[in-house]
DNA sequence: TTTATATATTTAACATCGCAAATATTATCT
DNA sequence: AGATAATATTTGCGATGTTAAATATATAAA
């Protein structure tokens, strides 16, 4: 037995280098590491290469949609998207049907950025695939999904 | 051919619905709902947490080391120290053969909120094991770890 | 020993996170 | 129609993330 377990009564929670959290975050640090470097003379950050991706992807789309797809706190995404207004990287203007909603569309400004990164980010996608494995890549994604049922 | 891959000129980055570091931020905010939901009454954070934890497990330490096994960054991790301080949940002194390092450890104050959220905790831990499985979690642990090679 | 270099931590500045409250607009009920 | 509830987004605030610069101490070189 050990000194925690006599401490915590015979109980003790998992150690803190197999915690679920830690882990994710540590991996998490360990990729974005390299698409810091790729975006760091874009002056854009991660979170603003998330929406401009997500934009690319899905089309114009509400702040809510935007939000979900880039995994944004609505909060914080309507900052970013006011510094990526100013940047001239998106639109924003209120539906016509329902003027709560607010639709954000990306510009010409915002494809040509992630033109320009198109080549290295895909090498980093590919480094990844290369250290992980494919296999293990995609049960980790599979694996992933499923924390969306806690 | 899609649409993207056209713009793209038959090349295209993963869908960010297949993006490993969205999969890791959006498993991460499941996996904190109920830790948060859990600290909320105490006025701890995540991160206060984390490092009580670590201190508890590992013991009295320099604060690099504390920051490498809580994964903070170190200005991150000198605010909160700051504010454990205040708490009275951890002590801080320099080191006494070199004067650099801050030998940061928890106090008995400290270990009281471990204990008496010990029980909530373990509860969280096993409906996640429960609800990805024990064998999974235990691939995805080791998947992981696999990204500190990147 | 003095200077230069390396290491450990903190501070500063700005962006984002996470929660709660405020605002604006739409839908519903009476 | 008018009041009320529901929805979509924004604002405010305190804490953290991230990078660069500052500070303090230790080590190495001249």
């Amino acid at each position: 037995m050990t000194d925690d377990m006599d401490k915590m009564g015979g109980r003790a929670l998992p150690s803190t280098k197999r915690s679920v959290p830690i882990a994710l975050i540590r991996a998490r640090e360990k990729v974005m590491g390299p698409i810091r470097e790729m975006l760091s003379d874009s002056g854009i950050t991660e979170q603003q290469w998330r929406i401009l991706r997500v934009l690319e992807e899905f089309g114009p789309q509400d702040a809510s949609s935007l939000a979900e797809r880039a995994c944004l706190l609505l909060p914080s995404q309507t900052r970013i998207v006011q510094t990526l207004l100013e940047k001239g990287f998106v639109t924003r203007q209120a539906d016509e049907k329902d003027r709560r909603k607010q639709t954000v569309a990306i510009t010409e400004a915002g494809r040509k950025i992630i033109l320009d990164k198109l080549d290295e980010a895909q090498a980093i996608a590919a480094r990844i695939e290369d250290v992980i494995g494919k296999k293990r890549l995609s049960e980790l994604l599979d694996i992933l999904d499923d924390f969306q049922k806690l």
